[in-house]
RNA sequence: GCUCCCAUCGUCUAGAGGCCUAGGACACAUCCCUUUCACGGAUGCGACAGGGGUUCAAAUCCCCUUGGGAGUACCA
């Protein structure tokens, strides 16, 4: 059997998309699973759209999530070049091959003619596609077309009857009736190609094997068949996938929130989650073990498998798993993702081992990096801002009163800021005396909580005290007292 | 309008005729753990869109209806 070979197609006219990554996952996990490669081909035939921008956000993005390419317009390969805008002189000798041979032919008709072909067939309640107007155009004809300056279209002459059918890889058998696909353009006027000829084109000479993509392109794959077809190639396999879509069943769009890769990075999502959450739309792992590195699923993959249903892109889960990863994260790693995240502090006032004791003590309840900014708030600058309804309920009652003076006259001075494991002693004695008292633990921590930090939940006390030092926690006691 | 795709808990899904009084995950609720929030653990809530067939037997196969999605460009 030939090699397999698959490929992303995407074209730089905007970010990478979340839906665009999960189709470059399941083409990288096909051919990871099958030994196959993965190349990469940038479809910026579109030049007013298309961007550099663009491409290098598509780089970084795959890469981030770790969709590394084996051939590609940066890494090369023998098929190249990748980038259609390099391959533009190719196509038009595939066009005239197909025009020689009878399967393609020039149509001279105007943008114009072509909209009252297109309204008629409405007003007759057809379905419109192109008349064939220009199939039998005379070589006189089309001289005298040409002198007035009418610049051709080429279109693929389709066949009057007859199905073009395949076996998709996801939805098995699909066959469309060759009468209701009109004659469709291959070359624009101006000389560039069509999005279905360029692809098959371009998917023809780097000898992709199989090509997985959204459900969107299914009707458009009885037309590149039939390209196929005529200039005498072999047809690759199909796979669609089912779309991702918002919760309210619409195209997932900015207003639903994020929809490029780099977006949801910059909000705080760590790309191995986002890779694995997006895995799981259409794909399920077989031991139920939905946690899982892209090396992982690789093993555990097959495009049979995978779900032929549109699938809803549901924050909740995607949190939740974040939160996962984030937990289990390398916290070195950790560290260094979440600095950005804290820039509005003066981070040089804290030394990297508090820093790491932070991110340690405060990560565990956090979804995306962003809750980072909000949750470490009071462990910099001298003074904390008490939130209102803590200081009536907790810190201005008598009992929070009588604790924090209590703290502030016979425990501080007692308490070992530099030894975690005498604070932590030091904090249950504490709580054990006025335990003795008839307040709850709970209580005491609180009173002592609110005043240091301003609020009634946060990271582990210990560690916030040892962070913040004896003199800074004396001093925000004191001003909590009246 | 026409063509095509899809249809199991709110969501992601397991299920390829009997193993299904339909399993798991997220979310939600309650409880436990606990110096807070969380994590973790336990329990609960919760679905085969509807109607016809086929069969001894259907979530699983067929048909229709309904609902959702996509395409219908000299965009990709």
């Amino acid at each position: 059997m030939d090699e397999i070979r698959v490929r992303i197609a995407p074209s730089p006219s905007g970010n990478l998309h979340v839906g665009t990554a999960r189709t470059a996952l399941f083409n990288y996990l096909f051919a990871k699973k099958n030994n196959g490669k993965f190349v990469l081909r940038i479809e910026d035939t579109d030049l007013d759209r298309s961007s550099q921008a663009y491409i290098d956000n598509i780089y970084d993005s795959l890469k981030a999530l770790g969709l590394n390419w084996d051939e590609g317009p940066d890494v090369g390969g023998p098929y190249g070049p990748y980038q259609q805008s390099e391959r533009f002189d190719i196509y038009p000798k595939y066009a005239q091959k197909l025009i020689d041979a009878g399967y393609a032919y020039e149509c001279f008709c105007t943008q114009e003619e072509l909209e009252a072909e297109k309204e008629d067939s409405i007003k007759n309640h057809r379905a419109h596609k192109y008349s064939g107007k220009c199939r039998n155009l005379s070589e006189e004809e089309k001289a005298k077309l040409r002198a007035e300056g009418r610049k051709p279209s080429i279109r693929f002459h389709v066949p009057e009857d007859g199905e073009t059918k395949f076996n998709d890889l996801v939805k098995g058998e699909l066959k469309f009736d060759n009468k209701l696909i009109g004659d469709f353009v291959i070359m624009k006027s101006n000389g560039t190609p069509t999005y279905n000829f360029a692809v098959v084109v371009d998917d023809m000479e780097m000898k992709i094997s199989h090509i997985i993509r959204g459900e969107d392109h299914i009707s458009n794959t009885a037309k590149q068949i039939m390209i196929y077809e005529a200039l005498g190639a072999e047809v690759p396999k199909f796979g669609h996938l089912g779309m991702i879509l918002a919760p309210d069943r619409s195209k997932l769009s900015k207003r639903h929130g994020a929809t490029a890769v780099s977006e949801f990075v910059e909000k705080g999502y760590l790309t191995e989650a986002l890779i694995n959450f997006v895995a799981l739309l259409g794909w399920s792992p077989s031991d139920g073990q939905e946690i899982k590195s892209l090396d992982e699923i690789a093993a555990d993959f097959r495009i049979g498998e995978v779900s032929s249903s549109n699938s809803i892109f549901e924050y909740d889960k995607l949190n939740w798993m974040n939160g996962q990863y984030i937990k289990k994260m390398d916290i070195k790693k950790l560290c260094e993702l979440a600095r950005p995240f804290l820039s509005k502090y003066d981070l040089s006032e804290m030394s990297e081992e508090n820093f790491e004791k932070m991110i340690l003590a405060t990560r565990e309840p956090i979804t995306v990096l962003s809750d980072l900014e909000n949750d470490c708030s009071y462990f910099f600058g001298q003074d904390v801002e008490i939130e209102p309804d803590v200081r009536e309920k907790i810190v201005d009652t008598e009992q929070g009163q009588n604790i924090l003076k209590y703290v502030d006259e016979n425990e501080i001075a007692k308490w070992d800021f530099d030894n975690d494991e005498k604070l932590h002693e030091q904090l249950a004695d504490f709580r054990a005396y006025f335990k003795e008292k008839g307040i709850k633990p709970k209580e005491t921590m609180w009173a002592l909580r609110a005043a240091v930090t301003g609020r009634t939940h946060g990271a582990d006390m210990v560690v916030i005290l040892e962070i913040l030092g004896k003199e800074r926690v004396a001093r925000r006691i004191k001003a909590a007292i009246k």
